[in-house]
RNA sequence: GGAGAGGUGGCGGAGUGGUCGAUCGCGCCGGUCUCGAAAACCGGAGUGGGUGCAAGCCCACCGUGGGUUCGAAUCCCACCCUCUCCGCCA
């Protein structure tokens, strides 16, 4: 959410901020809104403040036996309090009118992100690996010999329909190592303090990473109103939710790993063989919880700690950082990591990190109290997945497959595997 | 699912109709003392909003929303949340 007061204070620049987003100006609605805000505000304490002195001198009239004057100002009082009800409904009116405004806005981007309109102006910053070169026409992963036994999406979708996977043996076994390799290196290299969390919340949860109001669609909810979390994203964030933090205790750095949950709606056509896109997978999710001014340095870090773990199995990836146009609703900065298919002879996106500076923290009221004293200020939040667990499975497929249908598995993986190599055209671990 | 307890400032914990935005303790900041520190003592400090050049003034906030009352942290109603015990269960 944004503050009013800086677009109180140059709203030229909050819309030039939304045009390089491809966004109108919102500044003359807001400050509009606000201005009408402030009058109701304005009346509706005069009147309050009026009622308050009148009930005063009305307990001092009584306490003084004076019962012509307290009469006299019950009175009063009483022809005042219809008023100020309905001065204090619109009041209370405006101000949510102009939450509500305020909560739809997307963060603003920062200078340093290049401006663009769409995804084919992202600016590629890093490249890292040389895609291999196969004597043979590489598969997508589905269509790997080795992998078609472990990988089951008929069951799946008798089980719960289109976008779902069931998997199996060596392809499972696979896929759980690469969440425990992302988590020990997280963890054991970059630091990070692992956190499990829920993946039912609260709707105020939804709200404070802005899931919610904008993009109920794109999240499953329960009958009782839980929702699912799209991603750990939402917990982790909202776990420093109505806080003060010692800024002596920031930054505070987590990862986790989890389900999430997406409905994917608008995408149907997109990605439908496979597993790219799935409505149920699983993710090691960063979360950095930092001051204002370190909000970039921990952008640039982490996004170091979700490249490491691409180059600890030797996929080939670039980093781009998306354009003004491309960007999600939260961010303002976002790096995209892409990891090289062979299948698809692509570079397809496997983790994406943001900095939201203090747009998320004041959607959920998260401060910190500044080291030196003083008043407690927003602080920032950013996320990044370190990676997509499914994906990152995917490449690790696709990259390491043979001409026989088996598949190569990098070094890093072979502890978590008890030693093993590949997966063998039979579909077993070797 | 059943029964009970409870939600107060950074934390702990008083306050059951009127100078209570709230006693007190811890923690925090400043000072005295000290070579320096600790202790002790003195002083300061809630959050948000409105208004004003400013000093300041005003409003709201004791889980949330209503109600009673001239007046509510305190009384009434509804809801939310947390905890404990019992039952069931991975």
């Amino acid at each position: 959410m944004h503050d009013i007061r800086a677009i109180r204070e140059n709203p030229a620049a909050f819309d030039a901020a939304l045009s390089r987003r491809g966004l109108q100006g919102l500044s003359a609605q807001v400050l509009a809104l606000d201005e009408d805000r402030r009058g109701k505000i304005l009346a509706a304490e005069t009147a309050t403040a009026e009622q308050n002195r009148a009930s005063k001198e009305a307990g001092a009239a009584k306490g003084r036996g004076d019962e012509a004057e307290f009469e006299r100002l019950r009175a009063e009082v009483a022809v005042k309090k219809a008023a100020i009800q309905r001065l204090t409904e619109e009041a209370a009116a405006e101000d949510q009118a102009l939450r509500d405004l305020l909560m739809g806005i997307p963060n603003l981007p920062l200078d340093v992100v290049p401006d663009g309109k769409d995804e084919t102006q992202n600016v590629e910053i890093h490249r890292w690996g040389t895609p291999r070169s196969f004597d043979f026409t590489p598969k997508e992963h589905f269509d790997i010999e080795g992998v078609i036994p472990g990988m089951d999406f008929a069951t799946a979708a008798k089980l719960s329909g289109s976008r779902f996977v069931v998997l199996k043996g060596a392809v499972t076994r696979v896929h759980r190592a690469l969440a425990q390799l992302m988590l020990d290196t997280h963890v054991d290299d970059h630091g990070l303090s692992e956190t499990w969390t829920p993946v039912l919340v609260k709707e105020d949860a939804m709200y404070g990473t802005n899931q919610l109001p904008k993009f109920a669609e794109d999240s499953y909810q329960t009958t009782n109103g839980w929702w699912l979390i799209p991603t750990a994203e939402v917990t982790l964030t909202n776990s420093v939710a109505g806080e003060i933090l010692d800024e002596a205790n920031l930054p505070i750095r987590m990862a986790g790993h989890s389900q999430c949950f997406r409905s994917e709606a608008g995408s149907s056509g997109k990605d439908t063989t496979g597993m790219l896109r799935q409505h149920q997978f699983e993710k090691v999710e960063m979360v950095t919880i930092c001051t204002p001014e370190t909000a970039l340095s921990e952008h640039t870090r982490m996004t170091k700690c979700a490249e490491a773990i691409l180059e600890k199995l030797g996929l080939p990836y670039r980093t781009i950082v998306l354009c003004t146009g491309d960007m999600g609703f939260g961010a303002q900065k976002t790096h995209d990591l892409e990891v090289w298919l062979p299948g698809q002879q692509k570079y397809r996106e496997i983790s994406s990190v943001s900095t939201c500076g203090s747009f998320q923290a004041r959607r959920m009221n998260a401060r910190f109290r500044p080291a030196g004293g003083g008043k407690p200020d927003y602080v920032a939040t950013l996320n990044g997945s370190g990676l997509a667990v499914g994906r990152c499975l995917i490449a690790v497929l696709e990259n390491g497959q043979e001409a026989d249908g088996s598949v190569t598995l990098p070094a890093a993986l072979h502890p978590y595997l008890g030693g093993k190599t590949k997966i063998a055209a039979d579909g077993h671990l070797a």
